[in-house]
Order: C-alpha cells, then sequence, then structure tokens
DNA sequence: TCCATTTAGGAAATCGATTTCACAAATTTT
DNA sequence: AAAATTTGTGAAATCGATTTCCTAAATGGA
C-alpha cells in the first residue's frame, strides 16, 4: 500500500521508482530523453501518489514563476470594489489561470522594507505584470513599464507600454450617429468625468470632434465635467450644466455609467422626465444600467475581450516568442439601445 | 561607486562586506547573534544598493511564504464582479497587507495536473486560507479546512473552521422591531434569497422567530423565494408573493439588497408606491442602496470589520500564538433607514 | 563484424537563502 | 592569573527542484 500522507520529492519518487531525480524532472518538464514506458510508469506514479513539484524550488532554479503581478491602484481607496475594473480583471483572471499562471497583487512593502513596484518584481520574479489601474502620477510605475519585465495595462496610455482600450472614438461617432439618424435631436451637451483619465479625456475629444463633423453646434456652455467617477458627481454635475445652457439640451451624452445614473437621479429631481424631456445615453454598460428606472441606453465595453487580449497579449510578451505585437489594441464596442432613449420615427 | 543594477544575494553582500552569508541572513531576520555595529553596517548596505532576497530561496528553506491563499468560489460566474464580498477582500487584502502578507487566488489546476484545494495550498506552501466565499457542496473545501492549514471563513459555517459573520439574528431583530415601534404596521411579508446560503438561512430562521416573538402572525403565504441572488430573482419573487398573499403586506423584508432593489423595481411595474403602498426593507446595505428611487432602507453589513477581524484571526492562526480563538466571531449592524420606509407617528 | 551514431538514464552542480554547529575572542568569575 | 562563560562570526549542510555533462546500451551503416 502506498503512503498518501507522506511529503514527497522527486528524490522520494526517484527511490521509490529506482530511477535518478533528473529522470523525475525531465518527465515532469517533458523535455530531455525518456523513455515512453518510463515517462508514463512515472506519470501514473505521481498522480497516484498526487505528488506536485515544490513551486519554490522551481521558482528558484528556473527562474519562472508562472506569476503575473497585477497593479490594481484603489482611487479613492474603491479598489477592487469597482465592478467594470474588477469585470475585466475577472476575465483577465480566467484566462491567465487555464494556461497556468496565477495572480499575485503587487504590494509596496514585503516584510520590513518599502519596495517600488520593480523592486517587488523582481524580488517575486514574477514573469509579467499586469496594470489593471494605474495613475499618471504614479512615478514607480514608469520605472516598471520601462523595464525588461513584461507588462500589459487597460488603462494607461504610455509609450512602450502595450495596452488593451475599448475604441471610444467608435464609441462616441455611433452614439451621435444614433442620436442625429435615430432620436432625430440636434441638442447634445456632454457631461464628462475628470480628464485626468485618459478614456474621459478620448471621449470628450471624439465629443468634440464628432459634433463639428456632423456640422452640430458644440459650444462649451453645452460641456459639464464631473468632479469625480461617481453617482454623486453626475448627480451634481448635470444640475451645473443645466445652468449654464441657455436652452435646454434634448440629449445628454455622459461619459460613463457610474456618472449617468446620477445625472437621472439629478434630472429626476429637477422635475425632467426621460426620455420624454431629456434623453441619456451613458457608457460603459455596467451592471446596473439596465436596472435602474429609466433604463440605461449606453455604449457597451466588451469587458470580457478586454481582459482576455490583456491576458494574450501579456503571455505572448511573456512567452518572448510573437516578432512584434501592436502596442495598441482598440477593441469594438456597441450600443445598447434601452429605456433612456426613444426612437423618433 | 557601488554597482546598483548588479544582481544581489547574501552571498554578494557578505564577501562585499568580508563576512559570511550566513551573518547576512541573521541580520536579515533578526536573529542570532550580531553585533550591533555589524548589524548596521550590514543593514545600510542593504538599503544603500537595494537588496531584497530572493524569496523562492527563503521559502524553499524557511517553509514559510507569507502568502494568504482566496478561496473565491464564483457563484453563476459573478466571482469578483460580486460587490458586497470584493469588497470584504479589499479591507482584508489592506489589512494583511500591512503585515506583510500576500494574496494568492487558489487556482484549481496548476501547470498540467488537476488540484484540490489542499494540494494546491500545500504545494504553493500558503501559510493560511481565507475563504471569503465557498460553497457548501464542494467536497474540496472540507479536506481544506480539517487540513492542518489554518482557515477561516466569511461566508460558510463549518465546525472546524473560524468563521467571521454579521449577527443576522440582530438584524432581523431590530429590523422587525423598528417596524413595529416605529413604523407601526403588523403586515409584514418575507422575500428570502435561496437557503442553500447559511445567511440567507439565518436570516430567515430569525424572521420567523421573531415574528413569534412580536406575536404576529406568520404564515407561508407571507414569504416567498428568490431564486437566485440578483435584481432578477427578486424582481420576480415579488410577484410571486403578491399572488401567493390573501391580503396585500405593509412591509416586506428582504433577506438581500440586491434581491431588495428588483422588489422595488416589481412594485413599480405592479403599479404600488413605495413607501405609500408598501415599505421595503433590506439588508447588506450595498453601494447602490442609497442611489436607487427611492433609497432603499436596510440593514449595514460593517464590510471593512468583516475583512479586517478575518484577517486578524488569520493571522493569530498563522502566528500559532494564541491559545484559544471562538470559532465564530459575530459583528454588530445597524440599520439605516431611508426612503423606502416611512415613520408613522 | 566493427565502428559510428543515437538514445536512455544517472551523477553532480546549481539556484539563494536559512540554520546548526563549531570556534575564537572577549568578558566575567574565582 | 587561570578557568568558565558569553558573544560574534564563519563553515557547511540543507531545502527541492533543474540542467548540463557523461556513460552505457542500443541501433545503424559499412
Amino acid at each position: 500500500m502506498i503512503d498518501l500522507t507522506k511529503k514527497r520529492t522527486i528524490y522520494n519518487i526517484a527511490t521509490e521508482l529506482n530511477l535518478a531525480p533528473g529522470t523525475i524532472s525531465k518527465v515532469l518538464n517533458q523535455n530531455g530523453n525518456v523513455s515512453d514506458q518510463t515517462r508514463a510508469r512515472v506519470m501514473n506514479y505521481i498522480k497516484e501518489v498526487g505528488y506536485v513539484p515544490a513551486s519554490s524550488a522551481r521558482m528558484l532554479k528556473s527562474k519562472r514563476t508562472y506569476t503575473v503581478g497585477i497593479v490594481f491602484t484603489e482611487e479613492s481607496d474603491v479598489g477592487l470594489e469597482h465592478s467594470f475594473f474588477s469585470s475585466i480583471l475577472q476575465h483577465f483572471k480566467t484566462f491567465v489561470e487555464k494556461q497556468g499562471y496565477e495572480l499575485s497583487f503587487i504590494v509596496k512593502k514585503l516584510g520590513q522594507h518599502e519596495l517600488s513596484y520593480y523592486e517587488w518584481c523582481r524580488n517575486k520574479r514574477v514573469d509579467g505584470v499586469y496594470i489593471v489601474v494605474g495613475n499618471y502620477n504614479d512615478q514607480g510605475l514608469y520605472e516598471l513599464i520601462n523595464s525588461d519585465i513584461p507588462c500589459v495595462s487597460t488603462d494607461m496610455i504610455v509609450p512602450g507600454l502595450h495596452t488593451v482600450v475599448s475604441d471610444n472614438d467608435q464609441g462616441i461617432k455611433i452614439t451621435l450617429d444614433f442620436i442625429k439618424e435615430h432620436l432625430k435631436k440636434e441638442k447634445i451637451a456632454f457631461i464628462s468625468g475628470p480628464v485626468q483619465s485618459k478614456a474621459f479625456h478620448e471621449r470628450l475629444i471624439a465629443f468634440k470632434r464628432e459634433m463639428e463633423r456632423l456640422e452640430l453646434p458644440c459650444e462649451d456652455t453645452q460641456i459639464a465635467f464631473a468632479e469625480s467617477f461617481g453617482f454623486t458627481s453626475g448627480y451634481n454635475a448635470v444640475s451645473d450644466l443645466m445652468k449654464q445652457m441657455h436652452e435646454k439640451p434634448e440629449v445628454i451624452v455622459v461619459s460613463s455609467d457610474d456618472i449617468a445614473l446620477g445625472v437621472l437621479k439629478g434630472l429626476r429631481d429637477l422635475d425632467l422626465r426621460v426620455p420624454e424631456d431629456v434623453q441619456v445615453i451613458g457608457f460603459d454598460n455596467i451592471a446596473f444600467a439596465k436596472h435602474f428606472t429609466p433604463s440605461l441606453t449606453t455604449v457597451a465595453q466588451d469587458r470580457k475581450m478586454l481582459g482576455e487580449m490583456a491576458a494574450k497579449i501579456l503571455i505572448k510578451l511573456m512567452d518572448g516568442t510573437e516578432e512584434h505585437i501592436s502596442e495598441i489594441t482598440k477593441l469594438p464596442v456597441e450600443l445598447i439601445i434601452r429605456d433612456s432613449t426613444k426612437v423618433n420615427r
């Protein structure tokens, strides 16, 4: 009878099978010359006793950890609670785990010392880094991005960093085309999130450009800014907007759903009905958008594809195989029409 | 001039300082006999060159990894998107990181093999495990819980497992007391989440018990069940409830906010006004509860304390210091009164 | 049949820390 | 001043894999 509780090493296994430790290792790593017969014998035995190689030893020698470091900067202490990025991370995680990688959140301090991102990564010997949410003001990030460690991001756009983003330009374009063609409205306002965020900035620029392309008026009074990322800042922004506009807008385009839901509530408190008096279109398609009353028309980002594409690119970078990978990957978006807009026929 | 890019090991450092590698290690681990002078000399040098010990080597020898394994079972593929548990995990993470621990999601397979939780943990040599969300039907979890690896949970209640939970009994009790004393209503219905979840089960039992204590009628027709955890199942459940009740309820107590928001929407579609016709009270105080219209009165769980308490207990277990830690830690809850209820004076 | 080549598997060094044991120097005791 | 004790440091084994180099057997070609 085989003792299943015993702690196994390749040495045990080797003696128990009358082989050398090295041979076991060769089977494990499917390289080297091992006969099919011995390979099968080893594999079976390993499965039977439930042996698993000690990762620390493997890491020490081979210098590969099969670990991806995660940078998830906690803007105003939201962190993992931020459902949009959590969701992307979730898909990323599922994908890389299938390939045998593991996630490890990057912690700035380890033991007693305070470490930079790069020091941490070198110490932990992560094979790559996924910057889910980063902060442009965080100098430590640049050290990491410019290092020899492969990095990928779904948030920041920085020269030398591979990034996967939704096509914000296209998102705004289809929104405005939809407004003009189907809603048949021309008095359009825009509520932007804080433009330190690259995504918000892009959407704002795209809005101005597309308004011009459609030959619609686009004055500064048509644009208001939310102070932050959340519901409350949207609530406040819409009241600012209404104050500064001479004439009420017919449609309000908002650069994120979190903010847009605040806008909807703000409009209700201003006694404006949606979509009868004003129509609203958001961006992101967060889970709650369809449950709100009225449900929110919005530009859906494909969170699954964002996460998986980031995973694919990072794995390619870590393998070092693929010759050239373009730095920015833009993913298509889709307009989801719900009750906050009303098609005019 | 010191070369900062050079890769350092204790051997380098030792020769560069004219000491033995062992001495460096002793300084690093602040044990062993080292003179204050040498200690200072080593510490300074280490800081200067930015040396960090290779964790894989340390792990290999010392058998401590300063890593906490995370079980986060993805019920119906929500995973990290589930904001309630994500939030608890976030607080847990912040706390343990301050103590120098790191999180590592438990993945069932590693490399080629399919691993059980326990095998994975043994392999990775995690120092402890935090079961954020577990599944009672997952047999592999019991192997883990009954092993020698310290575990803590905020979700499951299993003999031998340390668990931190909100006081569900108290939550229901203060809810019903509030309804009787301040809302002055007696026709109370209950919408429960799926009772496979221990929390939902406890809340349901507590409801029945407290109704009896208050000498209020509590028939089966007053209780409806949501099929799942989300908005939609709440929406459906409230329509079931209305069909099965002879007389409309004055107050509906719902065992989670996710479900309660669906209930609010369902009521609107049934042309019942909240709080004028029916009043609603939820449980959890999710972020959106205060933004919904009407905003939701709910029993708030202290997510920060849940996460931190779990962290504290796990660290104690891992240190093996504390003599006795009680298996179940109940945390107080608080009723947050908002617009979905209307106090009757 | 003999030599060249391929194949299978073993021996041993290595990765970078930790930790025990031994030893010399310094200090205290008698 | 000699003996006993404490203190600081070094040498070497160890953790559990990977990997290179080497040897013996098996195969093939002439």
